[in-house]
DNA sequence: CCCCCATTGACAACACGTTGTCAATTCGAC
DNA sequence: GTCGAATTGACAACGTGTTGTCAATGGGGG
């Protein structure tokens, strides 16, 4: 009964699969992009200063929670400091690996975006249904996870 | 009983299926890139010739098709016809538009990609059931069209 | 104590998606 | 038939993610 390779229509489900995960990133991000112009912000820079808000991580400690590359995140990390919203603090456990951290004004502009997060996150949950938006979520979670498990685990940079 | 307004939990359920999507996007991009780049590909390239193995169709009709800008599109299938890959045929019933189509090369590229495609394929429907994968990518592909309803409808370009 | 090696930050080159803008073409209203 | 709006292709600027490479730091085995 097993199949002996590729059953049919493995490779179109695989293919759907990775079309709606791309189409699905296009449409969050840009929800993500207009939720963020008014405070100051970009979807990615958002996302960054958004992994730092409850405690202060070093970039490739963000990259790795983020499954980024250090390198995407640490420019991003960057241009947060120069734009004043963001700092790197000392690091006692590590002098080169500095912990990155939002400013008071980089809070401040993470909570200008709240009212437009939460009303598009009510209209949302509305349309959808809050079950199924969070059964949706998990699905995507365990997708992640596995294909994540299969791309040649040692493959990593 | 109805939530007068962003029920608590709302926002975290849409911060993660964003962040859910980013990392998923993240995934299946390394691994069709690295399926894609023996063939003379890229993920990329392999999407917009892969929109047109059946079909003929004008830049625009593949961005639409894609959910894509219309000009990502045709920066990457100047590419492509650039490479020899794909070409531009006349469109008797639009003179400016015309025609992308796959050239025999192109076929023959996006073929050689066939068999690590079906491999991974077999190996992801065997560790998530084939069942879970195509219910997940349904829920996802309900998602997206909810999301893109969303977005005020007219702010299209 | 010293050396190897993994981790980390820095910098550069590249692919790609987005917005913005402009001219050419098409199509429908009149 | 003509005019105006919509579609389409072209081009540029920008933000972002990726790979690749290098030096500095840190930790563990000898």
């Amino acid at each position: 009964m097993a199949e002996p390779h590729t059953a049919p229509g493995a490779q179109e489900l695989l293919s759907g699969a990775a079309l709606t995960s791309f189409r699905l990133n296009g449409r969050f991000l840009a929800v993500a992009e207009a939720m963020a112009r008014p405070a100051g912000l970009t979807a990615a820079r958002w996302q960054v200063l958004g992994a730092v808000l409850h405690e202060p991580l070093t970039v490739s400690g963000i990259a790795r929670a983020m499954g980024m590359t250090r390198q995407a995140v640490q420019r991003t990390a960057d241009l947060l400091v120069g734009q004043g919203l963001a700092e790197y603090r000392p690091n006692p456990a590590h002098s080169r690996a500095k912990l990155f951290a939002p400013t008071e004004e980089g809070l401040a502009a993470v909570r200008r975006i709240g009212p437009a997060h939460g009303e598009f996150a009510t209209r949302l949950a509305d349309a959808l249904g809050p079950e199924e938006l969070s059964r949706t979520v998990e699905a995507m979670r365990r997708l992640a996870d596995v294909v994540e498990s299969l791309e040649e685990p040692g493959s990593g940079e």
